[in-house]
DNA sequence: AACTATTTATAAGA
DNA sequence: TTCTTATAAATAGTT
């Protein structure tokens, strides 16, 4: 759309590049408004310029932290199936819209399901970490009533005894490892945090959300080593 | 772009917000790679269709991970100045491309400065809360020298008659507050966690980016309570 | 899913 | 950067 045609390959002259940027980020981000207004849907859009400036658009519907909550609470073999959806989508447009952009070039680069496999949310993972942390810390600060105050007394006790058994043998043998707690105490499961993180009120919600650990960590594993992905996965369209 | 100019409003019809969907997100999803590819840049586009399903496309430079923590990295702050610039360019892009729209309804439901400065950027929250929780803990389990582990085992001794007094007031009058240590107690700056968390790894090459959980902190305060934006950043364009 | 009349985006030039 | 304009590309309504 224009004088004549522009190959869809990497500008190498840096003036080029930044003239095209700031033209087609213009009209991309107009589109991506006008999908997000006309169909109502939830829609991000986040660009780092050749200089490596960040430009973002959303839809009006939720804000971009929402919009990147709903992207990062999929899995990733919900995303590698949608992936794949998405690749063919694209595959198609190109083949209806497109005349001079190889296809099969353009659709090497593209992730698979073995990448996103490899790539993991970090965001999944912090959440699980947090909530771990949480449980531990209660473990040392929590108490509702007498008989957990009395077990956390008790527990409280069982650590300076570790702690003194390990500081003999730091003064013993010059022990470089720090030493934590021993693996077998007990954690307690309900109870409140007594965390004043300000933000506390959003974590919560998301805390309910999230509730058991051993399930999140059981699904954090299957992601990072589990199942391959059903042939079925690649040819179920929605 | 078609045999009439389409108002940009909500398209009440399901199955016209649909066909439209459909067709608009393949043209803007080629765009968005279009653009990636020419200017070799870091592009994320989500998109939830009208039913729901997710669909998104990133630039071949980076996993969608790495742009989500790109974008997540920057201040609120920092992200209301380029939302500004942001509005700006599509005010202008609007002015000279578009002929219907009206740009005051349109530009309005856009998010401004203190919309985004209301909602934090949940990534950042949860990594400060992360890095306070490891240090709560630290100060229960970790010690490197015998001088470190006499702190501690003072420091439990402290919290064990805490827990005792609490018990007491438990039991004489029925007190349903739970109860957390005292805010005095000192806190270890230094050592290492003894989490087991399994991404360790991944969480580690953060941590080492944060650092010092005070001035995040006060960061965080900054971003949420902090100061106006300066009129500078709303005319300073890069 | 296709078609095609139109509108819209944009590449090059000023 | 910004504007102009010839041309390529996207798409609204139709089939």
């Amino acid at each position: 759309m224009g004088r004549v045609k522009l190959a869809i390959k990497k500008i190498e002259t840096p003036v080029g590049k930044q003239v095209t940027y700031s033209k087609r980020k213009a009209g991309l981000e107009k589109k991506a408004k006008e999908l997000a207004t006309l169909c109502d849907i939830d829609l991000l859009l986040i660009l780092f310029s050749p200089a490596g400036k960040l430009s973002w658009i959303n839809g009006s519907k939720s804000p971009p932290e929402e919009v990147l909550m709903r992207f990062a609470s999929l899995s990733p073999q919900e995303r590698a199936k949608r992936k794949i959806e998405a690749l063919e989508q694209l595959k198609r447009t190109f083949k209806k819209l497109d005349h001079d952009v190889n296809v099969e070039e353009f659709t090497r680069q593209n992730v698979t399901a073995q990448n996103i496999e490899e790539s993991h949310l970090y965001l999944q993972n912090i959440q699980i970490e947090c909530l771990q942390l949480q449980q531990k810390l209660r473990a040392y600060e929590s108490f509702q009533n007498i008989e957990e105050a009395d077990k956390l007394e008790e527990f409280l006790q069982r650590r300076i005894q570790e702690v003194r058994v390990h500081k003999e043998l730091l003064g013993s043998r010059q022990c470089i490892v720090p030493c934590g707690p021993s693996a077998s105490q007990q954690v307690y499961s309900d109870g409140v945090t007594n965390s004043n993180f300000p933000a506390q009120g959003a974590w919560e919600s998301h805390h309910d959300r999230l509730q058991d650990i051993s399930e999140l960590q059981a699904k954090y594993y299957c992601q990072r080593y589990g199942e391959e992905l059903p042939e079925a996965w690649f040819n179920d369209n929605t």
